[in-house]
DNA sequence: CTGAAAGCGCTAACAG
DNA sequence: CTGTTAGCGCTTTCAG
């Protein structure tokens, strides 16, 4: 329909100038007159003209893009992260484009060098499941784009780090619980080789440890970090001889998943057995009871996260020591615990 | 850290050959040699080079960008079609854009306009609540870029639409009730003056018709879209002499304030007053118990949306006819009718 | 104050 | 088969 995007050249024909004078007066450059200014962006206006950006990233060697690489967007937690990072980066004029490993290895890989094709500002991620390796974030990070890991990070890459306070939150709600006076505490921990699993797990421990209570082997069970992960656990938890009268759950789904498997059991939450999650994922809320759960702050996660990454794209020359920042977690008293 | 990014004169300048040359071997250029080729494949990989996307677009006066903007990617709707887009848009080596609107029309307007610099391959919208002008996505057509709505469309623009068929939606529910022999089916209706209150409103006085039953106006309480909207609507039909057995509620939101309020009046669900909602919300399986509702498939919205963009963008220069594609619901079929 | 020239990294048409 | 030339739209010196 339209014939050709409209350029400096076609508002300087018009206005019998030379384009760069055009270009400057559109910058609001020092040397151009006021009055060549007005009639440049009066024309422009009526001619509909749009800033090829792709033209001036070129020049500048730079784009003002950041972009996002986790998992899922169906998820909570990492959209509401997205929509942290994106409300810094717009203030900032900086764009945001988002991706989705899909807890894939292989996508994240080809994510990353979409990115670096694209010379990409900078990159945020929040690392797959699957991944076992560095080595496309260091690439990444060879071409010089600066990179930032929130909530799943991977150690062996060196680079800022905005983590939730995984292992205070889970201290948290385990003593929560031992101040209700629950006895035998379980724990339906994550895997093992996830660092917040493992992060999880050590509040736990310490908290039981710190009031003086013995930590049992058969007390914590292993798993994943979803529902069927919670249903299992719980079976298990419930087969023992000397059941547990309360349960923390190192995420929300497991702790769903424990609630289905204890209905089946015919036991009544909190009564008979208590039950505290990680996360506050919006089910949560509506469960019956409601989940008495933690909340990572997802939006500030975002926010932290994004204005980490700025400071390291204008500072992008000196080597900025690769920070590390920790969300406080809250925790969200309902009515399983 | 890392000094400039890699390019073809430096590859070409390693070999000894022209960067024109190293240019064609790079995209398998039949002009070029095998061995020339090889040679060009190994150096590239061993200086990591990465082609410059920009630098390409500039030349190719044209992205492989698609860009979507949503209210808000914290929706299990919104997200689930953005997932089905992208599962399109990857397999034909395109990549994605988020934005998000917040409901806010200035933003949306915003977002046009910097990708409208960014000279994006086409957009996908489903339009914010705020709305009430076409214009931004006019002018976004002027420069020549092909537009899908998607769910929330607008009227005022000629563009190709994906919606979901709420009326269909609607039948299929209703009829689910009569099949099961639900004499007094009530529906908790929304806004009248929204297509989509008014479409499920008309699917579900069809469908009681179709089977011979009479549509009685005390069954029909319009309100709105939100859980007390349900809370408050299911107390006026419990009020009356003679209640509904069933109830199909205008969407998930409007049937968990159904449940709440059924339970308050010591109802059980289904075997008092049986329920089906509409959208499928992930809270909808975790409900106790988990309710019969339609799913709006989406997943195959963004699928469908997306395609028909991508065939927008290769008939570029034909003017395509606005297109308008329904997109069938399924019903879920729980355990609270 | 305005104009001219060069170049960002790449591709495409044309010569050798 | 390889090299030359030109140009995408913009910014940035440097001259006038």
């Amino acid at each position: 329909m339209s014939s050709r995007q409209v350029t400096v050249k076609d508002i300087a024909g018009r206005l019998r100038l030379h384009y760069t004078t055009v270009s400057k007066a559109l910058r609001d450059h020092p040397d151009i007159s006021p009055v060549t200014k007005a009639r440049v962006l009066s024309v422009a206006e009526e001619l509909d003209y749009h800033p090829n950006s792709i033209a001036k990233s070129l020049k500048k060697q730079a784009t003002s893009t950041l972009a996002v690489i986790v998992p899922s967007i169906r998820n909570d937690f990492f959209a509401a992260v997205i929509s942290g990072i994106e409300e810094i980066a717009c203030g900032r004029e900086f764009n945001t484009v988002v991706c989705q490993s899909n807890e894939d290895t292989a996508r994240e890989a080809i994510h990353v060098h979409t990115l670096i094709s694209n010379r990409v500002a900078g990159v945020l991620v929040s690392v797959a499941q699957t991944t076992t390796s560095g080595d496309h974030f260091r690439t990444l990070q060879k071409q010089g784009i600066p990179l930032v890991f929130f909530d799943r990070v991977r150690d062996d890459v060196e680079a800022g780090r905005v983590v939730v306070d995984d292992y205070g939150g889970a201290r948290v709600a385990v003593e929560h619980l031992i101040g209700l006076g629950y006895q035998r505490i379980a724990h339906l921990a994550g895997h093992e080789h996830t660092s917040i699993g493992r992060d999880r797990c050590r509040g736990y421990v310490d908290a039981l440890r710190q009031h003086g209570m013995a930590v049992e082997q058969e007390m914590i069970v292993y798993g994943g970090f979803e529902e069927p992960d919670g249903i299992a656990g719980m079976r298990h938890l419930m087969a023992l001889s000397r059941r547990p009268d309360a349960v923390f759950a190192v995420n929300d789904p497991v702790a769903v998943g424990a609630y289905s498997e204890a209905k089946q059991h015919r036991l009544r939450i909190p009564r008979d057995v208590a039950l505290v999650g990680f996360g506050d994922n919006t089910l949560s809320s509506y469960l019956d009871p409601p989940l008495t759960t933690v909340t990572q702050s997802p939006y500030r996660v975002g926010k932290a996260a994004a204005r980490m990454l700025l400071r390291q794209i204008e500072h992008a020359d000196g080597n900025v020591a690769s920070e590390v920042e920790m969300i406080e977690t809250t925790l969200i008293e309902r009515e399983s615990a």
